[in-house]
DNA sequence: GCTTGGCATATGGTATACCAAGATTCGAAG
DNA sequence: CTTCGAATCTTGGTATACCATATGCCAAGC
């Protein structure tokens, strides 16, 4: 196909920093912070060693991871990744609403017919996922949802705020009691957000989104324990 | 007087990173990077020699300002201090109206009735103060009005995110064509915002908000000219 | 046995040297 | 005069050594 070496895959040589950096979000991430027995203080000289990389760009990975406040660094004392209190989730979650209603909001004006119905879709397949709607609101299924409204607001700063605030909040899915009936009211909410953005009835829309996930807000205000 | 020794506080010496991120920050936001010869690039030895600290910590803190959007690190090129185009300057006030018309949702619900007449107080101020008025949107006072009411909602992560915000968006100051219709305005719109938090009229703080700054987005679509 | 001061160790912070790749210069070839 | 390429310079990336302080252990003294 083509006339021109489509683009090399680039297998792309990043810099130390930035596979450092990766390696230990993703580390963080499959690590359950909230286990009693989590392993939550880190080293720089034993994961340089383990990296294979020397302390410099190791450090400036855990710099950025500190700002991002997945850990906190102090001299020396050590690097700890860090737990969020509860009332931080909640903050988070309550941003995540401003941001999301608002992505809805802008979404009834800038989206296409047809990435309505492919947002019409990704719903359908969720509420038939029995696995998803196990997982409840913290799925990575149920995280696609939200991220694909993001999207569809065509507001880059956007997704790149709420991406954070995912991964936060992703943190507490095992501490959540899971409640079948909240599973199902979740998606007809759902179908609900996605008829007013067909429908690009942008007040409501925005209202549905917002409504949602304060909705979850409440629901970890009451049945989450942590910190 | 006391019977103990009440020992200092101790001054605290803060590290060399934070105090290098500190002067890097300040400068650039005393620079007019809009100026046609405004100084973008930077150099790391030239700012090591200059602040008389090696280029490690002074790296940590271009890091730092890099990821923040400050500036922007490109490897073996440079450091270059970032213009913001005008689409990433929309998106970010686009932003800020989503998460200051959340703000003032909770406001209604978290500030007390003194906090209220404070806002008030406020306003009243900036209506009479005819420097703040000419220097319209982007003024401090005018800041500082659309902070007080972040800082009402009582969630520190709303006026963490707003910050970054704000920093960006005054860069644009001296771009922007101040009309006195539109000042006037803005100071009733003020005026029916605290009227709304002071009445708890949840529903209409929002919309009232969030209108005003998407208004001010509209204004500096049409009128600011950049990039 | 309990307190206390010092020493050893751990650990993040800082300085410095070197590397590799992009940018620049400048002269030779045409 | 233009073109092109090699030498050189520039500049961010990386490795390494050393520094300063918080912690903990241990022994001396009461």
């Amino acid at each position: 196909m083509g006339t021109q070496l489509n683009i090399a895959p680039i297998g792309e040589a990043q810099s130390l920093k930035v596979r450092a950096y990766e390696a230990l979000r993703t580390a963080i991430m499959q690590l359950n912070i909230y286990a009693p027995d989590a392993e939550l203080k880190l080293d720089e000289r034993a994961l340089s060693a383990r990296f294979g990389v020397s302390r410099t760009p190791l450090r400036e990975a855990l710099a950025q991871l500190d700002q991002e406040g997945l850990v906190r660094i102090v001299a020396r004392r050590g690097i700890f990744i860090v737990r969020k209190t509860k009332a931080e989730i909640l903050e988070m979650i309550t941003v995540w609403a401003a941001l999301e209603s608002m992505a809805a909001r802008l979404a009834t004006k800038e989206a296409s017919d047809e990435e309505m119905s492919r947002l019409h879709d990704l719903v359908d397949t969720f509420s038939t996922d029995a696995v998803a709607q196990h997982m409840g609101e913290y799925s990575d299924a149920n995280i696609r949802f939200h991220q694909a409204i993001i999207g569809l607001s065509k507001c880059k700063l956007l997704a790149e705020m709420t991406e954070k605030l995912f991964f936060h909040v992703r943190a507490i899915r095992q501490r959540t009691i899971v409640e079948n009936n909240r599973a199902k009211r979740s998606i007809v909410d759902h179908k609900e957000i996605v008829a007013a953005l067909e429908a690009r009835d942008t007040e409501r829309a925005e209202r549905l989104v917002r409504e949602h996930t304060l909705k979850l807000r409440d629901h970890v205000e009451r049945f989450v324990d942590i910190a």
